[in-house]
RNA sequence: CGAAAAUAAAUU
């Protein structure tokens, strides 16, 4: 709770009374005070709890590597995100798909595709199946590189292998068309992902009204506006 | 003991 709202000072506090008083703090504790230094992009702190946590004899869990990667990731430190996988691997945990796809994400939006490509492959030798979170990545990913038919490509793969689409993935797609001055076919992806099943949600409704505008057809847009507000 | 806890999309 306290690291939800920013207090991590006083959060340490408490762990260190809760010492005091003869209480052992857990896995989960130290997990939460990493997650709450992370947020704070404390991540050299929080790297330095994860080693004091094994040293007082709580193992990191999954989770606990996976809030560092990901801290690390998103403070732009990638080679140390990618590290801690690599460490977490050696202490005998294997990296689960919500790992891979923290550091997928990171690796494809810094342009590092070599990188990503070789995730893609140590995530297959681990027998970590690609979700929908993966697929939608990659679909982001050839989208804003311009490689649209690459991005379908992707759909359809998912789609066979049984991975459902959800309203990002289709919302991601969507957000490529119209980047690509394409919204007939955006149009078409907002009424196909309905026909599917997969409501159009608030994002989804501005990424399309957004590039209505942007291509100048701004009744159209107020239009989808006044849909979506009915809807 | 415990899915209590970590990942992807628009605008800014």
């Amino acid at each position: 709770g306290l690291c939800n709202m920013g207090k991590i000072n006083n959060a340490f506090e408490v762990m260190h009374r809760m010492i005091q008083n003869g209480c052992i703090p857990d896995c989960k504790i130290y997990t939460e005070l990493i997650a709450g230094l992370c947020r704070d992009k404390k991540v050299d702190d929080a790297k330095r709890l994860l080693i004091k946590m094994s040293e007082r004899g709580c193992l990191p869990s999954i989770v606990t590597y996976g809030i560092l990667v990901h801290g690390f990731g998103k403070n732009g430190r990638v080679d140390e995100a990618c590290q801690i996988l690599e460490e977490m691997m050696l202490a005998g945990k294997t990296p689960n798909a919500v790992i891979f796809n923290s550091l997928l994400d990171v690796l494809c939006k810094t342009g590092r595709s070599q990188d990503a490509q070789e995730l893609l492959l140590l995530m297959r030798e681990v027998s970590c199946a690609p979700d929908v979170v993966t697929y939608s990545i990659l679909i982001d990913t050839s989208c804003k590189e311009n490689r649209l038919d690459e991005a379908w490509c992707l759909l359809r793969e998912m789609i066979n292998i049984g991975c459902v689409p959800n309203v990002v993935t289709y919302t991601t797609l969507i957000h490529g068309m119209c980047r690509q001055d394409d919204i007939d076919g955006a149009f078409q992806v907002l009424k196909v992902m309905s026909e599917r099943g997969c409501m159009p949600n608030v994002v989804t409704y501005s990424t399309v009204i957004d590039g209505l505008f942007k291509a100048g057809r701004d009744g159209k847009a107020v239009e989808l506006l006044v849909e979506m507000v009915e809807k």
